[in-house]
DNA sequence: ATTATCTATAGATCTATAGATAATGC
DNA sequence: ATTATCTATAGATCTATAGATAATGC
């Protein structure tokens, strides 16, 4: 269902020359720079206009409200987040869960160039944006994969709740070290610390236990 | 310094009458539960007004703006965490690290009627807002004091480091016992396992070690 | 006579649209 | 002839104030 397709009186349109979409990237870039720094809420359409060096017609053009804007911006780190799991549960078989942990709590912040405002539109009041569920659900999904590559008799609902506390750490992780950072030195270590103790404790009985894979990696 | 002694022209007075305070504490009370609900950039200062039933021209008697009634609100949170801490603090002498896990893990979800806005002041993007870092201060320095006297030997900047830790899985855990709860069913008592599993290895070398104290509870 | 309440509204933003103008590509 | 840009502004909020009115307590 082509959201712009016939009836309403409907202001905004997919770009259709080139000009048109490198507006659009570079609308989008704006936006998730300026909702990384100030929020979404706090994030205004004529800034996200200026920063972008358009007009706020042009944003207008092409995306029919604000709330537009954040759906495009959530649907790409959708896809991003999607591809870096995808490609972690590869990885995940030749990993123990002491490397497992720290590649997982690395993770996200690893991604946040690529998904400067996926925090700032999660925590975003909007009440509608149902979107940001499946962007939550995708994320733990995601996550209990690898944790079951890694540990394949662990079943799926502990998996999950599993996962479900890795993405807190993770989170948490990629907070403690933003710029503001409104903690201590060396908090961030305690973390990893956590979450390593935790992922071993967790996964260990699961593992397949062929032969020498126990633990002990050099 | 008061704020209201002289110079300026200043619109906001100290209540001086019993009405005065009980309107003063009704708008509080007021503005606590909707910023609990919507956040605080997201409550306008007519509803907190209209939600204690008194008009707009009494909001702004009492408070010169929308920040002095944050401000209030963060002081008497922080007021009540730190009886909180000081309480805490006498009775970690009797508890183990495992128990101490525990108490201190559903502290903030105890707590949670009595400082009902404090998380979403404390994400408030509101720039001057200097309150906010004593109010987090607060919290590590209470957290770690209780630390110590579990764990006598601990240094006090890994006391801190893990307070920071500690503090984190508080809040983590509260917002995922939210009415919302964009998590697992499980992910509570995972949360609650990690924590207690991160505080008994962190705090058992640093006990100690008169008699039989070294874990081993019914 | 001081303290508190109420109404009405000025002024500052912000979202979103209308409609005129320019650029592009067949 | 279609697509994109630009200016200007209507309409909706929201913060904060002015100033008139009512209640309280000496």
């Amino acid at each position: 269902m082509n959201s712009n397709s016939s009836r309403g009186k409907r202001t905004s349109l997919q770009p259709m020359r080139a000009a048109g979409r490198q507006r659009v990237e570079e609308l989008l870039e704006a936006a998730s720079d300026l909702m990384a720094e100030r929020g979404y809420e706090a994030t205004t359409m004529a800034e996200i206009a200026a920063r972008a060096e358009a007009k706020i017609g042009s944003l207008y053009r092409f995306f029919p409200n604000k709330e537009a804007v954040a759906d495009a911006l959530v649907q790409r780190h959708i896809a991003v987040l999607e591809d870096e799991y995808a490609a972690l549960a590869k990885r995940a078989a030749t990993l123990s869960p002491d490397a497992l942990a720290d590649v997982l709590i690395e993770l996200l912040v690893t991604l946040h160039p690529r998904v400067k405002s996926l925090s700032a539109l999660m925590e975003a009041r909007t009440d509608k944006m149902e979107i940001r569920d499946r962007a939550r659900g995708h994320a733990i999904v995601g996550i209990a994969a690898a944790l079951r590559v890694c540990a394949p008799e662990l079943e799926d609902a502990l998996a999950r709740d599993i996962a479900a506390v890795v993405l807190n750490s993770m989170k948490v992780l990629r907070s403690m070290l933003a710029k503001d950072a409104p903690t201590t030195p060396g908090a961030p270590d305690e973390l990893r610390r956590m979450h390593r103790l935790y992922l071993t404790d967790r996964l260990q009985p699961f593992r397949r236990t062929s032969d020498g894979i126990t633990d002990a990696e050099p």
